[in-house]
Formats: C-alpha cells, structure tokens, sequence
RNA sequence: GCGAAAUUGGUGAAGUGGUUAACACGGCAGAUUGUGGCUCUGUUAUGCAAGGGUUCGACUCCCUUAUUUCGCC
C-alpha cells in the first residue's frame, strides 16, 4: 500500500472528524473531495491545473478503461499514473454503477453482469473478479469491489437478495486482488432500508477491507433527509480508523453534511458536469451562466473565490464563452466549480479543527440558499 | 412600361374555407450527485405584407396598394 490512512481529531460536536495520509512525502487531509476523471482525464484540465486548485485524489472508472484503452494498454505504459501524467493518489470505481445505468437489472446474475458497451452495443459480461483482474493492471491507488447498486424504489426483497449478493461479489473480488501497492475498500449497500444497510455494513466490514464506502444514495431523486439517514444507518458500523468514502456525492450541502456524519472522501461529476452545461457554484448559490441578466456583467462569478476564473474572467465573458460553445469555457468554469468544492472541504476541515462544523453548515445554509434547503 | 409568381415567428419553413398555425433551428428558462462532453423538460407567432370585400366563418377566395423575384420591351 502506498499510503495509510490516519485519524487526527473527531469533532466535538458532531461525528466528523479530520485525518491524513501520506503520499509521495506529501501530506494529504481529509475530509477531501475527489475530482473525477472517468477516462484517465479529468474533463478539459491537465493535472498542472487541478494541483493548481488543491485536488488530492482523483477518480478514474474501471468500465471505461477496460473498453478504452484497455487495461494492458495501460499497463504497458506503466500504470495509470504514468500513463495520464498524475503523481497523486488515484482511486477506480470498479464499474459498479455502470450496472445501475447500463444494464438491464434482469442482466445481473451470480456470476456477474452482462453489459451493452456503450460505444458500439457490442455485449459484454463482467466479474467481481474481471473488475478487479482490470484494477489490478490498471495499478490505481485505491481499488472498489464490484457491486450493485439498486434504484431507491428497490423491494426489500429484491434489496436484501442484493446486498447478500454484493458482499460475496465483495469476498470474490479480494480473494483474487494481487496488487500489493494497492488498496482494495468495499462497498456497502442498502438503499433506504435501515437493517439492510447495517447489515450491509457490519458484513462488509468482516471480510476486513483497507477503507469502506457508501455506495447507492446519489442514484434518483430520493430526498436529501434519506440520503442522510442511510449514512447514520451504516455509519456506526464502520471502523474508526479506516477511510469512509460516500460515493457519488455531490452537491456543495451534501458534503458538509456528510463529513458531519463521519465522511472522509467524496467524489462527484457535478462540478465538472455543471460546468460543461455552463453552471457555477457560488457562494451564494447555484447559477447558470447561460441567463441573459450576466450579458453585461462584467464581475467575477464568484466575488470571493480564489481560482483563476474569477481572479481574471468576468461573468459576462464566461456567458459568451459558454452560448457560443466554446471549450474554454467548460474548462474555466471546471476549474471555477472543482476549486469551489475543495475550498469548501478545506473550511470544513478548518470548522472540524474549531469544533465549529455545525454553526459552519448553518451559516453556510444561510448564505447558498438564502436560509432554507430541501 | 407590360406580364407572371410570390409575401406565414428571430431564422428555415409546413398548412387547411371551420375549434388552440406543424416541424426544425434559434431565444428564454429549468434539470443534471461512483460522467456517453451525449442529453432531457418546459416555454417562445392573440397572428399568416397592409387595407377593403365575399362568407355563418378566411391565413386560406376576390379587389386595391406595397415589396420581392423572374420574363418581355
């Protein structure tokens, strides 16, 4: 393993807590947000810029490398590191959630999961232990079982008969993990269901894996008060000291509640998404470059941010940049919105220091969205 | 000067003598949570060149005017 994981501080008055690891003679803290770069690549930046804005780790996708490149390919470039240029931790989904947006539910079987390739419709079928043979190879950091990840409006049959399938996808999964550098987290399940998300939970955590996430509460429109409750369901479950990574969240409250929760790493496309369809974060919300009132605004996006969007771009440029479908401007307001959430992460690391998440998150509720959220 | 054809929203344009003028693009706005940079959802002409007439009813038929295009002198 390239790197252990450390607990610093748990914050008084809540269950967040601060922690840090070393890599390459650099010091890592958590809570963080993960940049994702699905394809080796965080969309439209080069890693100069992302260490420029403070990323730490970054996500890359096991489903979308083993179509392309492939993963020898990789390999034979030495790794992913070498391959993409990028000298911090990488973390890979094992493909999981491609289950959940790609395949047709009845096309999970014991054996694994049969795949329509996205790219060309070819068929094709993958393994907890496929996923992992491909991590492996792929020679990330931080390597995730295959699991399945169920829509909110689940059975608890079907959500039950899931979660037990999960956990031995999981056992299979590291019983063929080979990559010493490598460390391999499993992913517990449940949906909304409370018994199924702690058993989910104290199950995975018997087969000892190096960190644990939560995986299914980003998938539909399931309120926000459930996404938080399935993380206090399974959360009490989870070892103190190993890294608890809430997969697929998200927006800017979500992290802050989420670290309230015991959090350490989240990851998310929004940033990087919002920013292609031309939507900032800001310190007083969410908003969307394309409206015609920024025509002629000529300041900042976001008057207090440090990142080099709105140290030397104004609204009104981003706007033309944006409705005239120009790459700069997905770029900038990438880095715009990636900066943002790891700016957030570095004050809510500075609140769990003072103890002070709570009176954070209320004065940030306050300042994004005018008081009140749903 | 004479003759013919045409004139529908920001754009390209369908359309029928009979309730709310198709569709596309654009515009305006919304969505987006382990990324298909794909995309999805609203909304957008109280009006069919202008004026008059026929008709129970006209964007659709007739007349005048305007503009445009083509042909002839």
């Amino acid at each position: 393993m390239r790197f252990t994981y450390n607990l610093e501080k748990n914050e008084k008055n809540s269950k967040a807590r601060l922690g840090f690891f070393m890599y390459n003679g650099k010091k890592y803290e958590t809570p963080m947000f993960m940049p994702v770069g699905t394809q080796a690549t965080v969309k439209t930046l080069a890693p100069e810029e992302l260490k420029e804005i403070g990323a730490g780790i970054i996500l890359a996708n096991t489903y979308h490398l083993w179509l392309r490149p492939g993963e020898d390919i990789v390999n034979k470039a030495g790794g992913l590191h070498k391959f993409m240029n990028w000298d911090q931790p990488i973390l890979t989904d094992s493909g999981g959630y491609q289950v959940f947006s790609l395949a047709n539910p009845k096309d999970i079987t014991e054996e694994g999961v049969k795949f329509k390739n996205h790219l060309n419709g070819d068929t094709l079928f993958l393994t907890p232990e496929k996923s992992i043979q491909i991590q492996n190879k792929l020679d990330s950091d931080i390597a995730m079982s295959f699991d399945e990840c169920p829509p909110a409006n689940t059975t608890h049959e079907y959500m039950e008969e899931s979660v037990k399938r999960t956990i031995r996808w999981a056992k299979r999964g590291k019983e063929v993990h080979s990559n010493p550098n490598q460390m391999l987290f499993g992913i517990v399940q449940g949906g909304y269901f409370p018994d199924l998300r702690k058993y989910s939970a104290i199950e995975t955590v018997k087969l000892d894996f190096d960190g644990y996430s939560i995986g299914g509460v980003a998938n539909d429109n399931e309120s926000k008060d459930n996404m938080y409750k399935a993380l206090d369901y399974a959360i009490p479950y989870l070892p103190e000291n190993k890294i608890r990574y809430l997969m697929g969240v998200g927006e800017p409250i979500d992290l802050i509640e989420g670290s309230i929760r015991g959090i350490d790493i989240f990851d998310c496309v929004l940033p990087t998404r919002l920013a292609r369809h031309g939507h900032a974060f800001t310190s007083k919300g969410k908003i969307n470059l394309k409206n015609a009132k920024y025509k002629e605004d000529f300041t900042p996006v976001s008057d207090d941010c440090d990142c080099y969007l709105c140290q030397n771009y104004t609204k009104a440029y981003v706007r033309h940049l944006i409705t005239s479908d120009e790459t700069l401007g997905a770029r900038l307001l990438s880095i715009h919105n990636i900066r943002f959430l790891i700016k957030l992460m570095e004050d809510i690391r500075e609140a769990i220091k003072n103890d002070s998440l709570l009176e954070f998150r209320d004065k940030f509720v306050k300042e994004y969205y005018g008081g009140k959220y749903e």
